[in-house]
DNA sequence: GATGAATGAGCGTTCATTCAT
DNA sequence: GATGAATGAACGCTCATTCAT
């Protein structure tokens, strides 16, 4: 087998790659040890020695993903200078982008939710980071547009969660259309238009007090 | 163990509600059938006689949640003649309150999605038939307001996409929040209105045509 | 299912109907309770309630078929006066004819000689019989040949055991032929010929004192 | 658990061995793995790593068994330019001898045959390849004794099946004689003897053209 | 007398994990 | 440093068997 000597950080490298593979393919669960260091071309003790357990290489997966994600997603905003919509948009640009790129670490970090509390703990706290990052981004916008009506707290974290929950979802479906008929497969950029086009007026309403509410009562 | 006799039909629904729960809780392949059985309070081979096995165990699982989330939103928007907003409000407000009332069963639809084609095939169909009924709603919003811009089919399904995402993310939010600080919590009304405010206007102003474009091209 | 009310005894030959069958498809060990209970047309109470369990069920089919196949046998020598050979002959085709008119029957005395003390002694017991049978007529058969050189009581046991083992390899052989090419199979009485053609003048020879002995040693 | 390791040819060879002595003694179905693991000195996980399940175990052990007893009859048999009868003597010889040394393996050659199509096929092989060892010889002796009239190709069938039924059951005996009074017990040659003297002479004559037929036609 | 409802016990199989070399 | 050899524990599933009606 691969007897090539090989820094140690590169062979915990390929572990990690293996191991991102098969637990997206599989799940946490039905993935298993020996098909992970088979990949990986190693042999199983050695995934042992490297990285202590099947649970403990999973939180590694989970960690590196999001801290992929996360990076890429503050690369499409650190255009510090541009409006606030613009920024959310190529912010979501790149989110897509990245999906596009690695579905195998988005669809760990989707499976790692609902896997165990310290696994949807990591994938929580990445959450609420970026939703922290939209927020900044609506408050900024709110200052742009000379609003000033602040929003509770609790809806503000209601409509980072929906927006998280919405990119999600349209990541999911794009990268399924791109398997399925992948000349017609919307871009990134296209995909970012259409769920600022989907949300934006509504945030931008909000932000200017502006709600919707029911004009009658049914119960 | 307890043997107290029961009809059969009764013993089924024990066992669909004990497998609910462990299929929500710690996943399918994760649930072990053993650990069913004692929670339904009966033995395993009962559990076998009456479900054949896991795989249909957990079928039966997913088309009896499907079934009862359908009825809940189709109910919720049986109001004929209401304007399309109103109904559309009607269908979410249903929709998180059944998420409130039954979060075991949303969640093994959630996981079904990962768990092989079949299971994710029947939670597939059942989010084209709320897609549908979404979608009808907007056609009818659309005449309501007297816009005829139909937009592209794509299109549409990228936003019904989005909202069942936004949708779910906020049913699963809403639910995090009633553990954690069950009296200040959300109500089902209150997290429709936070939705419809999030797509409302958005959904509105697509369907007038007008969009949002980024103002300058970046990469 | 079928309720009609039988006496005990039509009942009980239903089961073991039903028993012969499944044991001689399946083997003891592979049929099952269920399987017999549903061929039979009865619950499976019913069968505890007659035959107490499966192991005393399978001491019943064993004994009901030896019973016939030694019933068959005796009935085939019963005819006193004609000389011994025609009277093995008979014997002869009346085994075959029986083994292929009760297939499962005597499949499943084959069957209980692999399973355990208890059914092996049951067919040994049988075997000792016909055995015994078998040696009676070779003495008349002596006599009729007025040769008085008596056989060493352990030769002519392994005699007898030869020829049932012989004979029932034929009998399955010619079973399998029938199965394969019924048209071309051969019928009992041309068995018994085949098995008389090679071994009655081994026999005669062998009571006429006249033996083979290897011209030389090997080892 | 004793873990003394051992080259995994040795231990493959010690569960065979184990495995061998289970299905002689309880059967395919009864005997059970962890009863064949315990035996072999290892824990099941291994039996299972080595020999892949329970059916391929099993075919292992037939496989490997078949080989011993064809070999030994082979060995038998090698004496070329002796003549046939000789020749035959000393296969028998060498078959009785084999079956004294390991009973266990032919047990479950026996047991193999009612176990389903892939096994009884590969007994039948065996049976097949002794068969044409055997009319090889037969052919030879015939040409020996310059009698040149051929049997029908059906009727050899026969004979062989004949003569190999009633080898094996002479062979269980012998076994059976060896287990109850050891001293008194045939020897293999001298079990081969008895074969030889049944069924010789009848085989000559047949190949001589004179054959039994019944004096008086009785039904 | 006959049965639907129920179970204790065990089996084949797999997997994460660790020694001994 | 790397691995072949080995295992404890658990899981999905089945079966003979018995109550309670």
């Amino acid at each position: 087998m691969g007897h090539k000597r090989m820094p140690r950080e590169v062979r915990e490298r390929h572990m990690l790659d293996a191991a991102v593979a098969a637990f997206a393919r599989h799940g946490y669960q039905a993935a298993s040890m020996d098909e992970i260091a088979e990949a990986a071309g190693v042999s199983k003790p050695l995934v042992y020695l490297y990285l202590k357990s099947k649970e403990e290489l999973f939180m590694a997966c989970v960690r590196r993903e999001v801290g992929a994600l996360v990076a890429a997603v503050r690369a499409g905003t650190r255009e510090r200078g541009a409006p606030a919509d613009q920024q959310l948009w190529n912010g979501l640009t790149a989110f897509f982008a990245h999906t596009a790129a690695r579905p195998d670490g988005v669809t760990v970090l989707h499976r790692a939710r609902t896997q165990g509390e310290p696994f949807a703990r990591e994938v929580a706290a990445m959450r609420v980071e970026v939703a922290t990052l939209v927020t900044s981004l609506l408050g900024q916008a709110a200052r742009d547009a000379g609003c000033d009506s602040a929003l509770a707290e609790r809806e503000v974290s209601g409509l980072a969660h929906a927006l998280v929950g919405a990119a999600e979802s349209l990541a999911e479906w794009s990268n399924t259309q791109a398997r399925t008929a992948p000349s017609s497969a919307p871009s990134a950029r296209e995909t970012a238009a259409t769920l600022m086009n989907f949300c934006w007026s509504g945030l931008h309403n909000l932000l200017n007090g502006e709600r919707w509410v029911p004009t009658s009562r049914v119960h």
